[in-house]
DNA sequence: ATTATCTATAGATCTATAGATAATGC
DNA sequence: ATTATCTATAGATCTATAGATAATGC
């Protein structure tokens, strides 16, 4: 916690954030340009430089930013089984109107498995986050009856995740070809099928 | 088709192309550096130009060379529809064993979701390629009987390959958390089972 | 003659810091 | 006093090219 500067400061930064976003989400983080992000704030880039005191700082503060954004618009924790399930696959429709957001992910998640990357250790730990979420929300699915008592739960939130990430990745590259939202749609209407008791 | 090249130099230029395809998966394209590959290669940076023009050109024939190897010990072209998933499974377990290779095809996919990546072009050839591949097989076990005749190919293609690319990145990132080979095997699994006739 | 390799270098980045000046708000 | 912003610049890259020298193989 430090402190919090004048108001137009933290206006600045807030700005700054949402533009250095679409920077990396073009370039990713190798490619992005720390001149070319203080330009689109209309700032030099010590001026930047100022509000960020690294390029890694100011990347890790676009990805904190985002998943508070994100965990504002989507909850896991008190949601049935269905529900959870039926809830990403609208996060699915979502995102599939906001190339630049999905691409930033991606693009970051990409370069994040590269060990020395910046993102490497939040790119973990979001997914940790997330597969435990998932998880949770299935188990006590499984223990409401709403699911069947002998699921995986652990391993079907690994797969559902890898399902929405591995159709991001080709929809970007190719959205003419792939239809993300329907077919992950599909994957989750089978799956609640199959989940439910015998 | 260029001439070819003294034997020397076509040693060296094989060699290469393996010492890029490290530095590449360790850093992205955009990451590597071709002064760390020529010093790999125990050359100087420009006597690495000599042989591939420039870092975009090198990149396209590391992807080209890789694809080669794949396509000879990797074929969907005759199998049946369970012949062909099982395979698919059995690709994820070798790939278990060479995170190198692996890194190299999940960073670039990344990395090549932005539009002005010199892999894009790629990506979007082959995963238009992987998903035909696998659409045909499926549609041939369908035809034959294998699998029921109203199987949506095209789908089930796009999701078992997004299904091994968002288990790679999960796995890259975390192996110890996520065991990708058994989870994608449990998928083909449950997928087979579902597809074949009433 | 062609190919392989080197040295040297142009020219364009890029990130980060030092230090000055101006505005803000307690 | 703190914060915001700028100019100037250090220092480290990076890719690609020019041009010289040596080795190869028809």
């Amino acid at each position: 916690m430090r402190r919090r500067g004048y108001a137009s400061g933290e206006a600045r930064r807030e700005r700054i954030l949402a533009l250095a976003l679409q920077e990396f989400a073009e370039h990713g983080y190798r490619g992005a340009s720390l001149a070319r992000i203080a330009e689109r704030a209309e700032l030099t880039q010590a001026g930047l430089l100022h509000h960020f005191k690294s390029k890694e700082l100011l990347l890790v503060a676009v990805l904190e930013y985002r998943d508070e954004v994100d965990a504002r618009r989507f909850d896991l924790e008190k949601a049935g089984g269905v529900a959870a399930l039926r809830a990403l696959a609208d996060v699915v429709d979502y995102n599939s109107r906001v190339p630049g957001l999905v691409q930033l992910f991606s693009v970051i998640s990409g370069e994040a498995v590269t060990a020395d990357h910046p993102g490497h250790a939040w790119a973990r730990a979001r997914y940790r986050r997330l597969r435990q979420a998932l998880a949770d929300a299935l188990r006590r699915a499984a223990d409401s009856g709403e699911f069947r008592a002998d699921l995986d739960a652990e391993a079907h939130a690994d797969r559902v995740i890898a399902m929405m990430d591995g159709l991001q990745t080709q929809w970007l590259i190719d959205p003419e070809q792939v239809d993300m939202a329907t077919l992950f749609r599909g994957y989750v209407d089978d799956l609640i099928e199959s989940l439910k008791p015998a």
